[in-house]
DNA sequence: ATTACTAATGCGATTTATTTGCAATAATTT
DNA sequence: AAATTATTGCAAATAAATCGCATTAGTAAT
């Protein structure tokens, strides 16, 4: 299943880049200039996803959220890092700080996702 | 509105304090001895989440786990701990570890939601 | 014990986010 | 240009959580 490079594809990585944070489908479809459906747009993230292009961060509103992968945890394939979600614009960027975190033994953590929810510097 | 006594309350209570880990409302919906209706079971979490009885956490599966809240956090309000969701057994479970971080000035932090995903000690 | 007040419940319908099946389209290779 | 198949659009399906509203049932006052 070789990717193939379609408009859709350009113009949602296109949206978030510019925007420089985690966007949600419905917020990049607002934002984007082409039509695209809905279920596309997801299936876009999705597969960007699974190529190590973007992120996707479970927020405390039951939404996903989609953020571009730095170069640095592209390559350890682990996104350990803080997001901040601002409750007055809706805005969900990435943090710089490193998460870290000590598990009992036994325990295998395959993923991380640690959002902060509050106001930002923008808003507050 | 000064809270009443009820079933309901009571089973759902009895039910997270006996499984001893954060539970989904169809988790909990299952393990119930009475028949509680789905929009109940809600009410009756969200009305222990205002009241301190219990804490609320998203998880990546896109669905909320309700936990008791400790008697240390009940006090400060703040539940700045880790969450472990195991993928084989779907239990989730609070961590002893306290979630710390340090946000750029300006940022208020209002919630912390943080959530390891992988295999527990008892599925691996 | 009876009554009055209103919190809590059941039920169905609704909202919201995300996914899926399938036929049609279009990017890429030959 | 033809063949291959990844990608798309559309509608329908899932899935989690909430909501409106009439009914039920705690609780406290009488
Ligand atoms: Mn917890
Ligand atoms: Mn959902
Ligand atoms: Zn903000
Ligand atoms: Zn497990």
């Amino acid at each position: 299943m070789k990717r193939r490079n379609t408009p859709s594809k350009q113009a949602v990585l296109s949206v978030i880049t510019k925007a420089g944070k985690a966007m949600s489908q419905d917020a990049i479809e607002e934002e984007i200039a082409i039509d695209i459906n809905r279920a596309t747009i997801y299936r876009v993230l999705n597969r960007f996803c699974d190529d190590g292009v973007l992120h996707k961060v479970m927020a405390e509103d039951g939404k996903q959220y989609f953020a571009l992968c730095e170069t640095y945890d592209t390559k350890a394939a682990t996104h350990q890092h803080f997001h901040f979600k601002c409750t007055k614009c809706d805005t969900v960027e990435c943090l710089p700080n490193q998460v870290n975190f000590s598990i009992p033994d036994g325990y295998l953590v395959e993923s991380v996702n640690c959002v902060l929810t509050g106001v930002c510097k923008n808003c507050s």
